[in-house]
RNA sequence: GCCUUGGUGGUGAAAUGGUAGACACGAGGGACUUAAAAUCCCUUGGACAGCAAUGUCCGUGCGGGUUCGAUUCCCGCCCGAGGCACCA
């Protein structure tokens, strides 16, 4: 009988969907794993061969888990609002939804024929109002929370309006906004706008006016992280800073427990590395300096992590988007500054970043004190201080900051060096390490004892504080944009007021067209009666990130109508053990879903304050692209080995006429109407194409569908191949070069079944050789899944075929369990092989072949060991040996020189006098 | 500039201190076949010696170091990939 993969693969994939074989059920009587691909984004060009990567190692382990005894969850989804399905409506009138339940069925049935083990009765979409219900109650939590920085966690609302009416403002250490202080007399005379203005100043959602990412070519504000280069990561269009009114959520009040629960969880490196940078923490300390400009006195507050170069202060610098800088501007220089400000203003984002090398700057006019020395020193205003990190104002020390040291060499400022030794005549000495000079009670002081020592000093003078800044800024929350989540938010009064719990979801309205109104308001604007009570809602929609930061929560109980997530289901799924997802997502996703997650944990929702306890990244796929050479001026081509005898030009041609670097020459002459007519210069009768590894994408014709790869070889041999390819992490190009090596190795496996149509397998007890071979199998995959090392189990399994079929090994004993082994990785021919053994029930509820190393231990065994690298005599042992017996045996010999003794058990590694190390295999 | 990675045959790769190149592709040779496909077997890092079995030397980006022993650990370079980048 031949391996029919075809009719094998859509059978079992019918039978385990008819069956609901991988339906997980709370059970508490088995341990619980949940493992977890980041859900993709449905685009309209389906799968290819890169997506299913990370989809096919996270099946792979939890089919691995199922066999193993665990309770798996394994769900998916899709993450369906989105820009590019809006585009294309605003372009052709096609509702959104449309097309993207489209794309939605067409990934369905592409992942359907690569036979996962999703749960799929679980299956979320976020733009599913049962879904979004949801992410609207988080939003509306957020609404009603702020953060206690003494407790270190969020709270209602109600408890803060609860103090402000015992002591005003200065009652409670919150995350929150700048704003006057005021006290609680203050507070109860205040009007509900004003009431809700100040609270809006505390909220974990809340509505403010900051500097955000404006897309013009979008039409509407971005995130930080879905900015790039000045430019929007989707589209690529420029972005520019505006300051506009926006929603935000108050992330950075959770920077210092979003850095500090990295230490907890079982992630790459390079990923925390990551995120440590983005969250980006720096201590240092605040200290006010008086700064006059000829007629009043401003503190003006700095933040510095050099507290100890406090005496090398020659001049002090404002952010031109500083509140401060019209306040310390003086007549004299109000033209100036007034069109340096206005110039600074006009640069897009993407400009400011390509002019970092270019100083600019102005003098304000005004003077500050510097604190500890009592000296004056001029106040200027540069765009290489930024208004949204720290203060927005520095003190500049040229001698010991590069920065600094530009600005007052371009605007001839004194430099003043601090460290003893250090030559700043080229260039500032930014090195935390030297003696300090010039500087007073810390002269002599190293530098890494003088930081403590300066900023001991400004707290004990009351000119500052020690404190702790993050980059991490609030995350823009509204998009003007149609294909979103509503804000649950209407305006009474022009007052933000919650639409109440129980009238949630509050639905995505119907409209006519998706773009912006004339007036450039928000497409929400263009439907009819979009008001609660009479009032008016929120226009704005939620960001894509909204709808992906819990849903990993919600496949817990997807159809729970009461609660995101039941209180006890949530304690029996508790968090996902693996996550599975590419590296793309560190500073978006993973931060905001980190955040939402302990937000939801502070209010008692959820009962783990990580979501992700191991994060996998897998690599990119690279799409490898042909390439065929012209002759110039001909329509003539040439093969890539002759091509430099000619002088050609370099034409992508459609990877799909090309096999093994060979090019279809009738495939390729029907291509296109122009080469039908192509002549070529063959080298040994052929026409060898050359290549490249870039990006896979439609214009480089380099797209590899997996259907494709199922219709020519079947799911299973894509499975193996892609795990084949080599390590899970690494980014890689596809190739289908060695694909045939896996489906080899699948059809020789069947083999091992059958002796024409007969099944052959024996009930015969087998040989040591052939439980050797099992066994050494089983070891190396427990080992390897656990590691997700599936390259080198497939591997594994291939030495295994090679020794079976040697011995010819046809028995039951062995091929029982080779079967299960191999159906994490080829599950549709695994379960064919497993009903043609007689077994009624889905292989997914076979358990694990137990590892026992005795057999893969011989005894008797001979070794070849070398003497100095150069004699070799052979050592036989009586038995198998455990270390210290092989000790023994190797003393007795007395060798008295170092030899290596080499074989299939033990290696003994021996220097003059003593055994220096002993494995045993 | 800073951080994180990686660099091994014609190719994808394996080995994480102990016989470098497992496994697979490709290539070459052979068997079966009228033929092709499929399948199976042999050879395949380089150099040298030998009729041959085989032997010797070189070899994991480059240069040092630690070690009886280094692809693996340490120091310094070179190159590639990814991330961050006026963050005071």
């Amino acid at each position: 009988m031949d391996y029919d993969f075809r009719k094998i693969e859509s059978k079992w994939q019918a039978l385990w969907a008819e069956k609901g074989t991988f339906k997980a059920k709370e059970d508490s009587g088995k341990p619980k794993y949940y493992v977890l691909d980041m859900f993709p984004y449905p685009s309209g060009a389906g799968l290819h061969v890169g997506h299913p990567l990370g989809y096919i190692a996270s099946d792979i382990y939890s089919r691995y888990k199922r066999l193993k005894g665990f309770n798996v969850l394994h769900p998916m989804g899709y993450d369906a609002f989105g820009l590019p399905a809006e585009q294309y409506a605003i372009q052709t009138g096609q509702h959104p939804e449309v097309t993207t339940v489209n794309n939605i069925n067409r990934y369905r049935q592409q992942m359907d024929r690569i036979g996962f083990s999703y749960d799929w009765s679980r299956e979320i979409r976020t733009c599913d109002p049962a879904y979004y219900k949801w992410t609207q109650w988080a939003f509306l939590k957020m609404f009603g929370s702020w953060y206690d920085n003494d407790a270190d966690k969020a709270r209602p609302v109600e408890d803060l309006v609860a103090a402000f009416e015992k002591g005003g403002s200065a009652a409670v250490n919150a995350a929150c906004s700048d704003h006057e202080p005021f006290t609680a007399e203050q507070w109860k005379s205040f009007s509900d706008k004003e009431k809700s203005d100040v609270l809006m100043n505390y909220r974990i959602a809340y509505q403010g006016e900051t500097a955000v990412n404006w897309c013009a070519g979008l039409g509407t504000v971005l995130a930080n992280d879905e900015v790039k280069d000045g430019l929007s990561v989707r589209g690529g269009f420029p972005v520019e800073q505006k300051k506009m009114k926006q929603w935000q959520l108050r992330v950075s009040a959770y920077a210092g427990r979003l850095l500090e629960g990295l230490d907890r969880i079982d992630w790459t490196d390079s990923l925390k590395e990551m995120q440590r940078n983005w969250i980006g923490r720096s201590f240092g300390c605040e200290a006010v300096f008086k700064c006059y400009n000829g007629e009043t006195e401003h503190d003006v507050t700095i933040f510095t992590t050099r507290a100890d170069t406090m005496f090398g202060v020659t001049f002090m610098v404002l952010a031109p988007e500083s509140d401060l800088v019209d306040l310390l501007t003086t007549p004299e220089q109000k033209a100036a500054v007034d069109e340096y400000v206005a110039a600074v203003r006009k640069k897009t984002e993407r400009e400011r970043i390509s002019e970092t090398k270019t100083v600019t700057g102005v003098f304000s006019g005004s003077y500050g004190i510097n604190p500890l020395t009592g000296e004056k020193v001029p106040v200027w205003i540069s765009e290489y201080v930024l208004a949204g990190y720290g203060t927005g104002a520095i003190m500049a020390v040229p001698a010991h900051d590069s920065r600094d040291y530009a600005f007052a060499r371009k605007f001839n400022l004194p430099i003043i060096p601090l460290i003893e030794g250090c030559d700043v005549s080229e260039e500032s000495f930014d090195a935390k390490s030297g003696k300090m000079m010039n500087s007073g009670f810390l002269n002599g002081l190293d530098v890494k004892e003088a930081i403590p020592a300066a900023i001991e000093y400004v707290e004990k003078h009351g000119i500052g504080h020690r404190k702790v800044n993050y980059r991490l800024r609030d995350a823009i929350f509204s998009r003007q944009r149609y294909w979103g989540e509503p804000f649950p938010i209407y305006y009474k009064d022009g007052i933000p007021t919650p639409v109440p719990f129980d009238k949630l979801p509050l639905m995505l309205p119907e409209i006519d067209e998706f773009k912006p109104t004339e007036n450039g308001e928000p497409p929400l604007a263009r439907a009819k009666d979009w008001t609660y009570e009479g009032w008016p809602l929120e226009t704005s929609t939620m960001p894509g990130f909204a709808g992906s930061s819990a849903y990993y929560l919600r496949y817990m109980d997807p159809s729970n109508g009461d609660a995101l997530v039941d209180r006890k289901v949530d304690e029996y799924w508790r968090d996902v053990d693996l996550y599975i997802g590419g590296t793309e997502h560190a500073t978006g996703h993973l931060i905001y879903s980190r955040f939402w997650d302990k937000f939801l944990y502070d209010l008692g929702y959820v009962c783990e304050d990580e979501p992700f306890r191991k994060l996998i990244n897998q690599g990119m796929i690279q799409g490898r692209s042909s390439f065929v050479y012209r002759i110039v001026g001909t329509n003539k081509f040439v093969s890539c080995g002759l091509k430099s005898q000619y002088e050609t030009t370099e034409i992508h041609v459609d990877i799909s006429l090309v096999r093994n670097d060979r090019l279809d020459l009738e495939g390729f002459k029907a291509w296109r109407p122009e080469f039908a007519d192509a002549e070529f210069v063959l080298e040994n009768g052929e026409y060898v194409c050359g290549w490249a590894v870039e990006k896979m994408s439609k214009s480089m014709y380099n797209v590899v569908n997996p259907d494709n790869i199922c219709n020519d070889y079947g799911a299973d041999t894509l499975r193996l191949y892609e795990m084949f390819l080599g390590p899970l992490e690494q980014s890689k190009p596809w190739d289908t070069k060695g694909i045939d090596g896996v489906n080899r190795f699948l059809k020789r496996f069947w083999r091992l079944f059958f002796n024409g149509d007969e099944l052959a397998v024996s009930d015969e007890k087998a040989t040591p050789a052939e439980l050797k071979a099992l066994h050494k199998l089983i070891g190396k995959e427990q080992e390897d899944i656990e590691n997700f090392s599936f390259n080198t189990t497939v591997s594994a399994f291939m030495i295994a075929l090679n020794e079976l079929s040697d011995l010819k090994c046809n028995k039951r004993e062995i091929l029982e369990p080779m079967t299960i082994l191999l159906s994490p990785f080829a599950p549709h021919i695994a379960e064919e092989l497993w009903s043609v053994l007689g077994h009624e029930e889905s292989i997914s509820f076979a358990s694990f072949p137990e590892y026992h190393e005795e057999y893969t231990v011989e005894s008797n065994a001979t070794y070849a060991v070398s003497f100095n690298g150069k004699t070799r005599f052979t050592v036989d042992l009586p038995k198998a040996m455990d270390k210290a017996e092989v000790e023994a045996e190797v003393r007795k010999m007395e060798q008295t020189s170092k030899y290596v003794a080499g074989g299939s058990i033990v290696k003994v590694i021996v220097v003059p006098g003593k055994i220096v190390n002993i494995v045993v295999k």
